[in-house]
DNA sequence: GCAAAAGTTTAGCATTGGCTAAACCTATTG
DNA sequence: CAATAGGTTTAGCCAATGCTAAACTTTTGC
């Protein structure tokens, strides 16, 4: 008979963990994308597609096809051939991106990790830290400057 | 198989953590499949693949279709409508996710997270930690217990 | 021992996120 | 002010990861 998917309750538990970890992909680019796009208009006045793409480190292309979704997604507004800008919902997105950076940095290098991997780590940690883990990292940070 | 990333040379720094961001996700699925059906042999003594689908919250063909891959990669063997073996590089793979899982997972714990909250992110954050931080999450762990 | 139930795989589709090459604008400059 | 250099977008390809429905195999119950 068709196996429908089985979403019973038992294991479910076992699986949030996961669907978490899908769900927070999904999300990461994005973040990522308007993090880096709010660093550039701070720091240069403007984002271009072209910067983006170097520092991700992908091709100009891709730059383009996902900031197309990012638009749709109601979070950065373009015209062709011109540069990026951020929505309020953007914004706010990349708020919330680089205060967790900042804690969860600034936390490595509290426990005596080294500067670069700080920043390395941080990056690929930021997007997968609980408000949770962030309150105790924070608590942590406290309790060492005293 | 990920893509060839072609280096841009001198031009970003900056970009190295986004590229190793991107190799980490290809390896990420991976690494959960092989430590997931490491888990089920000890557990049960056989993975099957609807425990794995179940348990990582996908429908079985989305497995199906994975394991052919990691077959491919030389992580697992099977036969059809039989269970899945790891192969030696498998089972290093999977001892390794678990060193890192239980070396985080424990460091949040000492932290002050919740066991919930610790066993959901370190989920998330095994396959973002370098080798420093995982030393120095271990240090402060032996800090602790003395 | 065979038919139905249960479990597994195949087929086919969608989306995301990469790439290169070619077409297309913009801007510089002669 | 037109030609061209250079940055940007489009077109079209690929691989990974997800899904449902249908086909197929194995197991079970009588």
């Amino acid at each position: 008979m068709p196996q429908r998917t089985k979403k019973p309750g038992a294991s479910k538990i076992r699986s949030a963990a996961f669907q978490r970890i899908r769900a927070d992909h999904s999300s990461e680019l994005a973040e990522d994308y308007v993090e880096l796009i709010a660093d550039l208009i701070d720091e240069k006045g403007e984002a271009r597609g072209s910067d983006v793409a170097m520092r991700l480190g992908v091709a100009n292309a891709t730059v383009v096809k996902t900031l197309k979704r990012l638009q749709d997604a109601g979070l950065v507004t373009q015209e062709p051939y011109r540069s990026i800008f951020l929505t309020g919902e953007g914004w706010k997105m990349a708020e919330d991106g680089r205060r967790k950076h900042k804690i969860v940095e600034a936390f490595l290098l509290a426990l005596g990790v080294s500067e670069e991997t700080a920043r390395i780590d941080a990056e690929g940690i930021e997007h997968h830290v609980s408000e949770e883990t962030l309150r105790a990292m924070a608590r942590f940070l406290a309790r060492k400057v005293m």
